[in-house]
DNA sequence: TCTCACACCTTTGAAGTGG
DNA sequence: CCACTTCAAAGGTGTGAGA
């Protein structure tokens, strides 16, 4: 609004990839895992961008922030309130790797962020992001327009917010159909699955 | 860094800095000329024929 | 609640082959 | 040079045991 910048038009729009996967976890009540080494999220967080300027230069980022002050614990197959939360991990940012870049370049595919990965460990220094287990997060979409990295801090932020991609934070699963649909719907996760042709036998 | 090299016959990973370093002159210049190729080459202690191929399989890498 | 080694998969990407 | 393929290495799953 008040850089002395060359005049830039754009009005972004957002689109969360894969909606129907995120609303089908949402239903159950979404887990992510977290673990000391890092951990993707699953559904993997992605964006499609309309409306940037094509030749301005634009920083992608994401955080995941607590989405309010509770503890929770999983009883009789439900999430509740159990507490106060815990004191808050230390907040980072995720820049998208491929950031700087033009409009264009961001518009002309998905924007993902599967590298971003999450962790409980307090000392972590390969840049996770740091979360509490049993605490609810939401994850925000943001876009900066700048074209160096270093001026990130004094720059305006445009936030975008997908309700359906909040989560649970956990150390290993406690809803049954969370496991089933990360299982169902993971690649990673195949060997799991009870396909007809017997590969790994019992399940409950 | 070092690219590791171990065992017989095996698939040859680029380190992270060889990697940077390839993708960040691939940003700027799409196909490389000889000359480049070989001051490339050595700065990274790679072979020239596997800077060639890594421009090429690049290039068709979207 | 949390951690860790598995088994079991996928994805990755340098190198191969032919044009 | 390009087009595609090949095929291990790298690495992401949930598991289930044992803290």
């Amino acid at each position: 609004t008040l850089e002395p910048e060359e005049e830039v038009e754009d009005d972004p729009k957002v689109i969360l990839e894969a909606k129907d996967l995120w609303d089908q976890f949402h239903k159950c009540g979404t887990e992510m895992v977290i673990t000391k080494s890092g951990r993707r999220m699953f559904p993997p967080f992605k964006v499609r961008c309309t409306g940037l300027d094509k030749k301005a230069k634009y920083i992608l980022l994401m955080d995941i922030v607590a989405a309010d002050d509770c503890r929770y614990k999983f009883h009789n197959s439900r999430w509740m309130v159990a507490g106060k939360a815990d004191p808050e991990m230390p907040k980072r940012m995720y820049i998208h790797p491929d950031s700087p870049a033009t409009g264009e370049q961001w518009m002309s595919k998905v924007v993902t962020f599967h590298k971003l990965k999450l962790t409980n460990n307090i000392s972590d220094k390969h840049g996770f992001t740091i979360l509490n287990s049993m605490h609810k997060y939401q994850p925000r979409f943001h876009i900066v327009r700048a074209n160096d990295i270093l001026k990130l801090p004094y720059s305006t932020f445009r936030t975008y917010v997908f309700p359906e991609t909040e989560f649970i934070a956990v150390t290993a699963y406690q809803n049954d159909k969370i496991t089933q649909l990360k299982i169902d719907n993971n690649p990673f996760a195949k060997g799991f699955r009870d396909t007809g042709n017997g590969r790994r036998e019992k399940r409950k | 860094d070092q690219p590791k090299q171990r065992k017989k016959r095996s698939r040859a990973a680029f380190s992270h800095a060889q990697v940077f370093e390839l993708e960040r002159r691939f940003n700027h210049q799409r196909y490389l000329s000889g000359p480049e190729r070989a001051d490339l080459a050595a700065s990274l202690k790679l072979t020239e024929t596997q800077v060639k191929i890594w421009f090429q399989n690049r290039r068709y890498k979207t």
